[in-house]
DNA sequence: ATACGAATAT
DNA sequence: TATATTCGTA
């Protein structure tokens, strides 16, 4: 069993999403990639560094393959590469920043379904063939089952059509060839297993797939079709990943059932009497719409600009509310219309003790960064330009900077805003800055989702962390002398709630 | 025999 | 963690 641990592309990481290296000049990214490539590579176990270049000279980045793979599809299939939608070289990459890359269209079912001329018949048989496998036998599956994974399944499916797994292609440049172990060369030609890169851009278009057949029929073998075969994807790759696409769909919409949970509670609250001042002074109730907005240092000052651009006549993306626009045919647009998040009041200085959140690792907000551009709405928003979002306005920068905190990172969902010093003169702003509820998203909007993307990641509240309950949250709405405390709240469970 | 999808393994 | 593989099931 030859194991090659899969490369994580540095490309992947948070710095790197903005910053993709288009051409593929030699194979090796240029300039202060190398230091990460060279990270990345085990070079130990590589003979040789092997790009796979096409006809057209293209060097085609990041194959998850291991020579063995690259040299029998040499051998099998001359070179009639026919060029890949996805081949970055292809499109002018240069014009493309950040998560948006190309939005590849997705050629039609009918086109990419096989290049051949095949059946689907045929090609479904084909890309069954690990089931197959699997019921054939059981022992030393290791050596025999990568073997015949890549020899029926590939050199099968792969000969149908011409077209090299160019699975990885956009914006990877620095993922670039991945060092295969050689070890495969020695006697039983092992051959190992291939582990898809489900890119950005490959993401997108399983989920065009996706919404083209519609959640409900969106089966990996449905998927399949429509994403052609030109990936050289198994059912298997794509079953994989659907389940995990569902994963994070659901764990999305739970969050924002959260949200709107909240919403409701704070809607009791209003209705109940909240603070007058605020509501007669024109302004919203006490929501304050600083939710999402990322923690210092969470992210890239880049990427933290982005967060923050203002998109012309929609709310800055920070205080938008949390709305994942579901799938864009609508079929399970999110019942619950968008609501403003839940946030501590501003004018409730010391934030209570479950606000107060132990400094949290970077490395949590790349990943959850991360996860963001890849399952988030963008994801699902297809053919969405984009641009990298202009800088904000200097004053806004100015005023949302907060001060480096070293070692503390303010947990992003609750961070208290500290009472402003002059107690007028924000009052405007913030009404400026007040929700807008986007019930039928425009195009527009949804570019500025865009935007929602890095700012989701900061929405969740903590695993474990219960939001307050309404009780509690006017319990210390009393203890800071706020007026008009419903009395079935300040009776309820007081001081305990709120430590709770 | 196939395909699905949840659970598990790597 | 992401992806692969296994396993029970329809």
């Amino acid at each position: 069993m030859l194991e090659v641990a899969s490369l994580q592309s540095p490309n992947q990481g948070v710095f790197g999403l903005g910053d993709h290296h288009h051409h593929v000049d030699v194979g090796f990214p240029d300039g202060v990639d190398d230091d990460f490539l060279l990270d990345y590579i085990d070079f130990s176990t590589c003979d040789v560094p092997f790009f796979h270049v096409d006809d057209d000279g293209d060097i085609l980045p990041d194959l998850e393959v291991d020579p063995t793979e690259l040299l029998a599809e040499f051998a099998d299939e001359p070179a009639t590469t026919p060029t890949t939608v996805l081949n970055p070289t292809a499109d002018g990459f240069g014009a493309h920043h950040g998560v948006d890359e190309a939005k590849t269209e997705l050629p039609a079912a009918t086109d990419m379904e096989l290049p051949e001329g095949k059946g689907e018949s045929e090609t479904k048989g084909l890309l069954e063939e690990r089931d197959v496998k699997r019921s054939r036998t059981s022992n030393n599956v290791a050596a025999d089952e990568v073997r015949s994974a890549v020899t029926t399944d590939d050199s099968s499916a792969a000969a149908g059509s011409d077209a090299k797994p160019c699975a990885s292609a956009e914006g990877h440049s620095k993922r670039t060839s991945k060092p295969a172990s050689v070890a495969s060369a020695k006697s039983s030609h092992g051959r190992r297993k291939v582990k898809v890169d489900w890119t950005p851009e490959l993401h997108r278009r399983f989920v065009q797939a996706v919404e083209q057949l519609g959640l409900d029929k969106a089966v990996p073998s449905r998927i399949l079709e429509l994403m052609g075969n030109e990936y050289r994807l198994t059912r298997h790759n794509i079953a994989s990943h659907l389940q995990k696409y569902r994963s994070h769909r659901k764990h999305l919409m739970a969050r924002e059932a959260e949200a709107a949970s909240w919403t409701q509670k704070r809607q009791m609250y209003a209705a109940a009497g909240g603070p007058r001042k605020d509501a007669a002074a024109g302004g919203a109730p006490w929501v304050v719409p600083t939710i999402g907005f990322p923690p210092p240092g969470a992210m890239p000052p880049a990427h933290a600009a982005a967060a923050m651009v203002h998109h012309p006549g929609h709310p800055p993306p920070f205080c938008r509310p949390l709305h994942v626009w579901g799938h864009p045919t609508g079929v399970d647009a999110p019942p619950t219309p968008p609501a403003m998040l839940p946030v501590w009041p501003r004018h409730l200085a010391p934030p209570p003790a479950w606000a107060h959140q132990p400094p949290v690792d970077p490395a949590y907000w790349h990943q959850q960064y991360n996860a963001a551009r890849k399952w988030g709405p963008q994801a699902v928003t297809q053919g969405t330009p984009c641009a990298p979002p202009p800088m904000p306005p200097a004053a806004m920068l100015q005023r949302f900077a907060a001060p480096p905190m070293p070692g503390m990172m303010p947990h992003p969902m609750y961070r208290p805003i500290l009472p402003p010093p002059p107690p007028a003169p924000q009052s405007n702003k913030v009404a400026g800055l007040q929700l807008q509820l986007d019930a039928h998203p425009s195009k527009e909007s949804i570019d500025a989702a865009i935007g929602d993307v890095l700012v989701k990641p900061w929405l969740p509240l903590p695993l474990g962390l219960k939001p307050p309950s309404l009780d509690s949250v006017m319990s210390e709405l009393h203890k800071q002398g706020i007026p008009k405390i419903p009395p079935a709240a300040a009776a309820a469970k007081t001081s305990s709630a709120a430590a709770s």
